[in-house]
DNA sequence: GCACGCTGACCCCTTACGTCA
DNA sequence: TCTGACGTAAGGGGTCAGCGT
């Protein structure tokens, strides 16, 4: 490994321990130390010593301080250095992350603003129907009223010849009791909702996997620690599906204009 | 058992520098 | 060669948990 020559001083403070290294890993760009940052000879770390540590954080984010002395001798590193480089990593991989999860709720957005949309559009369509069938009825009842109060004594033959605005009256009273007229629009968003959510179904099943990833992902990062804002309590619910949730304060047709 | 101080580990933000287009 | 954007090692402050007194 790198830093197995003998009689290397890996542990002191940055400056003359340092120079070991340019022994051990030619490689190293020296970089010159600016100003008001002490002796700070800033160093890239090797890739090797890259691949290495790239290699056991994928394995555990954290290291408890036998391991990092271990690792911190074997790569040549002081152990605060490759504690510094876990932490920068700790929240590169956190940003990335971020980055991640925000793309999927943002995609899952974009889907639920456009089915939004479609639903709108069928209510308009629905309720445009409804109101035709409702201006029928209404034509077909008065006329049935004209016919029996005009026409009195000819009672028996009205089930004979029934007149054209009675039978559209009849037709729409046949179709009036499916459309729940007294509360249709209340109707139909139930009916809707069973709909929807049997599809959302569907989606929700497709979806959860993501999420449970998700969740994995974030549940590796917290093993004792708070990457997740675990220490600070836990994150609140991201789930756009909740918008679709009966529990929910605010129903989804809430949102309509 | 409780309060207090110390210490180490961690997170977050920032700085300073290297690299590259 | 210069420059700005980006990546990254490291500094510093704040918080928390564990431990001894």
């Amino acid at each position: 490994m790198l830093g197995d020559a003998p009689g290397e001083l890996y542990y002191s403070p940055s400056g003359l321990a340092m120079e070991a290294f340019d022994y051990v890993n030619p490689s190293w760009r020296q970089i010159k130390k600016g100003k008001g940052r002490g002796k700070s000879n800033k160093r890239r770390f090797s890739d090797e010593q890259i691949r290495s540590l790239e290699t056991i954080f994928e394995s555990e984010t954290r290291l408890d301080p036998r391991k990092k002395l271990q690792v911190a001798r074997e790569l040549g590193l002081q152990p605060r250095q490759v504690a510094i480089w876990f932490q920068n990593k700790r929240a590169r991989w956190k940003s990335k992350q971020l980055e991640h999860d925000y793309a999927i709720l943002r995609a899952d957005y974009t889907q639920l603003a456009s089915r939004l949309e479609s639903l709108k559009k069928e209510k308009h369509a629905l309720i445009s129907q409804l109101e035709k069938l409702k201006d029928l009825a209404d034509k077909g009842a008065a006329a049935a009223s004209a016919v029996t109060d005009g026409d009195r004594s000819g009672v028996e033959d009205e089930t004979k010849t029934e007149p054209p605005a009675a039978a559209a009256a009849a037709a729409a009273a046949a179709a009036a009791p499916a459309l729940l007229l007294s509360d249709g629009v209340s109707s139909i968003k139930a009916e809707w909702n069973l709909g929807i959510l049997e599809e959302e179904d569907d989606h929700h099943h497709r979806h959860q996997d993501d999420s449970e990833s998700l969740k994995m992902n974030m549940d590796v990062m917290d093993k004792g620690s708070s990457l997740s804002s675990t220490r600070h309590g836990p994150s609140p619910s991201l789930n756009s599906d909740d918008l679709l949730n009966d529990s929910s304060p605010t129903q989804w047709w809430d949102f309509w204009s």
